[in-house]
Parts: C-alpha cells; structure tokens; sequence
DNA sequence: TGTATGTTTCGCCAATAGTCGAAATATAGA
DNA sequence: TCTATATTTCGACTATTGGCGAAACATACA
C-alpha cells in the first residue's frame, strides 16, 4: 500500500507523465528533456528524482550527462504494471 | 490526458484508495464508510466527489441515504482499466 | 590546476489539496 | 408543519507540492 501510494503521488503531475511519455521510444538526456519542457533544472530535477524514487525511470551517468530511460526487463511486476497503465491509457 | 490525469490525482491520497476498497465488495452507505474512516463527513463527502469526478464511483440516493459502489458494467474502458490495476496491485 | 558545463541540493514562495466545523439542503417520519 | 438525520456546500486553516534561483557538487578538458 505504501509503495503503491508512492506510485500513485508520482503518477500526479503531467510534467511527470509527460517525461514517461518522451521516454517511452529511448533513453534522453536529463538536459534535453529539461529543453524540452522549458522548466528550471532544478525543478525537473525534483521530477526525475520522484520518478526514480518510485522505480518508473532509471538513470545511466555518461561522463556529465545523467540519461534516463524506463526500467527495462529487471523492473518489478508492480512497476510495470504501472507502466503499461500508463501507456494503454495515453496511447494517442 | 486531461481526462487520465484526472483519474492519477483522484488515485493519489490513501483515504480515497482506501474507499475503493471498501467497495471491492459490496455497495456502502456514505455515513458507514464515514464511520469507518473516522473522519469529517464533509471531508469524505469531498473525497466521494473527487472518485466520483473520475468515475471511478458511482452512487445511488434512496431516501436519505447516498450508496456508493464502483462502477457496473456500464463504465468506460478507462475507469475499468484504472480499477483494474488498482486491484492487482493491492490484491493482498 | 583552473574553467566550463551538467546536475543536484537547499531555501524560499505560491498554488494546491486535505481537514475541520458551521451552515445550508434534502428527506423521512411524528 | 416540525423535528431528526444524512449529506453537501462553504469558509478557514494547515500541510503538501511544484516552481524558481543560488549555491554546491561532479566531471571533462584546456
């Protein structure tokens, strides 16, 4: 219950949604992803940080860059259900 | 997406995920899940029309009572999705 | 070593959301 | 009609959350 109120409290915000969305084809630059929204680093900092608490991203550090892609086949069964929730429901 | 996140914030508090399982079973009474939960009626009366909003409760007025109940048949592909991996991931 | 760049952390502020009590509304029954 | 009870609406308060800029941190490269 707990972990699923996390997903659920992640799941919240268009912002984050939207960042699943841009993730859904590869993996993206923290740094794209922040030019692409057009909010502050910081504040899209705070998104990938929930999203990772709540296991729906995971990041990859190349040198300076931090790329974050979904979770592949090591994702929990709960994750990725949570995932393919998303995605059926957003499939436009 | 308006419509979907609507559906992720009325899933984001505990107390409202709480009711829909409350449901799981059977229709309640408003006042007998107020009694319940131990809080304000008009806290769970806005939580009931929150879950309502999104549809993922519907209700039933008889006499001076309100029946909750999740949706029939009736409900859209979405809702029934949302139920659904609401189910599986608090299936304990 | 020093500088430039990508990212995160830290305060702070504004907006949102959960909570309550009181008042308003609705309905059953005396 | 009057009273009791179930529910919703309203206004206020508090906690949480999304947003920003500045500072700190990390790493590549001159």
């Amino acid at each position: 219950m707990r972990e699923f109120m996390n997903t659920t409290k992640a799941l919240a915000d268009s912002t984050r949604i939207r960042v699943l969305l841009a993730l859904r084809q590869q993996e993206l630059c923290a740094c794209q992803i922040t030019e692409l929204f057009g909010l502050a680093q910081s504040t899209m900092s705070k998104h990938f940080y929930l999203l990772k608490q709540a296991g729906l991203i995971e990041c990859r550090k190349d040198g300076r860059w931090v790329y974050y892609a979904l979770p592949g086949k090591e994702a929990s069964p709960a994750v990725r259900e949570a995932l393919d929730w998303v995605r059926r429901s957003l499939a436009d």
